[in-house]
DNA sequence: TATTGTTATACTCTATAACTATA
DNA sequence: TATAGTTATAGAGTATAACAATA
């Protein structure tokens, strides 16, 4: 990539797109997360929301709607959309809690477990086959990476 | 987050949502950008497509429209968009090559580079306030870590 | 009053394609 | 015919707020 004029514009401060950490780490998600939705975007008519909704419905029996929200990280409005959409498709059902009628029990219907079945063996050896690309040591770092640097910019966030 | 039923639900295929990898790369990544995107989203008032511009202008002289493209990885219309934004507010100046008037010649305005220079020690202090949770291994792992899994990635969308 | 969830609205982002003008 | 850029459109994602039902 070289490319535009190269002089020295006389200035203090530069950047250096890419290599700038955010950068770089927004565009890697990026196609990490489009290699993934290829294995069910197509195939099974699924947005990214959709998806991860089934995912935390899958090893769960059933799920209170407020949980599905934490357990993705989407807020009330998108989890609210998107199980309409999988509730509408048969995926998921949604009846409202005996003992509290503001909640609502969530739970996939056979078809929609079905399909989680079939997703995740894919999305599964995919994540192997992207992680295999790095060696011992950096596999071993990887985890610890993401952990502290999740809590670091989370912690940012809050503080403005 | 210790919600809802977990029961064995009796299959084989199962995802640990907060343990997969894409999910935990896509959450980062967003909780970076957006740490990222408070020091000069309500402070500058640009997007994150604006901000990718004027930081891909802001060490180069001039640049021609398409290279902003592969500098930034907008596609044509994003940039175009963009641009017609940023040049409203006097941030960016667009002319046409007059060796090819297809080609328009990028570059910023006084107020375009100004503003880059106030909003480029901003972000790489926090680039390195992040990057700082890291441990030297950590640290050191990263770059390769990044640019692997990147490759890797490349490849698995280009396979399809 | 507080909580769960739905609906409304607006803006950003992504994706594709049609179109203009230049070459 | 190919390329650079613009415009149009639709769908997906993000963000806030108003609202209804329930507790």
């Amino acid at each position: 990539m070289d490319v535009g004029e190269r002089e020295p514009v006389g200035q203090d401060a530069d950047l250096n797109l890419p290599g700038f950490f955010p950068y770089r780490l927004a565009l890697l998600a990026e196609t990490v997360s489009h290699s993934m939705a290829q294995l069910y975007a197509d195939r099974f008519e699924m947005t990214r929301h959709e998806w991860r909704i089934v995912a935390a419905l899958g090893n769960r029996k059933r799920l209170a709607g407020r949980d599905v929200g934490r357990l993705t990280t989407l807020d009330k409005m998108q989890v609210s959309r998107a199980l309409s959409g999988l509730e509408e498709r048969g995926l998921v059902t949604r009846i409202a809690d005996p003992l509290d009628r503001r909640n609502h029990i969530l739970a996939l219907t056979p078809a929609g477990r079905s399909l989680y079945q079939k997703v995740v063996p894919l999305v599964r050896a995919r994540e192997e086959y992207i992680l295999s690309a790095l060696n011992e040591g950096e596999a071993k770092a990887l985890d610890g990476i993401m952990t502290k640097l999740q809590a670091r910019t989370e912690d940012l966030l809050r503080r403005g």
